[in-house]
DNA sequence: TAAATTCTTTAGGCTAAACTAATTTTGGTG
DNA sequence: CACCAAAATTAGTTTAGCCTAAAGAATTTA
């Protein structure tokens, strides 16, 4: 069964809302991904039909179990580049977001777990080196930025 | 004026090909891209409406100034990535092809820019930790493979 | 140079994913 | 418990990007 980008991201949205707020709605996903509530519907009759979500109308909705294993794999990429955007690279955290938004749907696992590999290694053989590398580059940093990094953008 | 990512990558084929042997054909762009040519075709007409190709039909293609920009802009992120993940990472050429593929028209100009002075700063900082990293990583790679780099594949 | 082959283009159609406007259902409140 | 506002849904369109089949142009070759 194929599934697409998009879908994963419908995935990925209701897998947050239920880790967040333990319901899931309509108004909600709409919010995160930024279209109108018709769309989500679209999506969501699909998602049933494949049977990623159970959904029936008016009906509260949730992730199946295939359904959230695909929206773990796809939010644990999620994570690691955030990570490695944010302690690696010293990206700031809005622009790694958005970044990682989009590489999350895209990355190989290969690449993917090849960064988490290296992040771990460098930081353990030369955490001075990046310290200084980040120091370099960050002209402004509020402490509590790195936060960002588990939290999961509790829309504003 | 609002360009797709897939606008991008049309204009990013019509660059390579035009780098490469001097001349632009709908059916090279279409083996690139893995579309059929009456695809080519229309996204020719789209591009050229756009003023970001020159294009008269059966008459030889080229890139305007403008398109050219975007086109280098584009190309010059995927060698950037070509390089940091291969380099840096250490992931088999084939699989950073594709992945710089799909990163080259999502990420931020500073995110790119960061990876690249990351990559300079670290290999001049600790050369023998990355060094160590790939070595560990890498099971089995051909001595010629890092020459990917430059190459843009001309097509099988 | 005429025929054959290859390349490009047109015509027509499909699907995914979005939208607006209008309708239906739900859930809270007086 | 009836009403009302908020949320969800349906119906009907739109657009980008792709496809196949068929026609038209260009190039190669006999």
């Amino acid at each position: 069964m194929e599934i697409s980008k998009r879908e994963e991201e419908y995935l990925e949205a209701m897998y947050i809302l239920h880790k967040n707020k333990g319901i899931i709605r309509v108004k909600d996903i709409a919010r995160r991904l930024k279209v109108k509530p018709p769309s989500v519907v679209d999506a969501l009759k699909k998602l049933s039909e494949k049977g990623l979500i159970q959904y029936e109308k008016y009906d509260r909705i949730l992730l199946t179990d295939e359904g959230k294993e695909i929206a773990e794999k796809v939010y644990s990429k999620h994570k690691l580049l955030m990570n490695f955007f944010i302690e690696i690279l010293g990206i700031p955290p809005d622009i790694a977001e958005e970044d990682a938004c989009q590489f999350e749907h895209h990355i190989h696992d290969i690449t993917a777990q090849r960064m988490r590999e290296f992040a771990k290694y460098i930081q353990e053989q030369c955490p001075y080196v990046i310290k200084q590398f980040i120091k370099e580059h960050i002209e402004k940093r509020k402490s509590e930025d790195s936060s960002k990094i588990e939290e999961v953008g509790n829309e504003h």
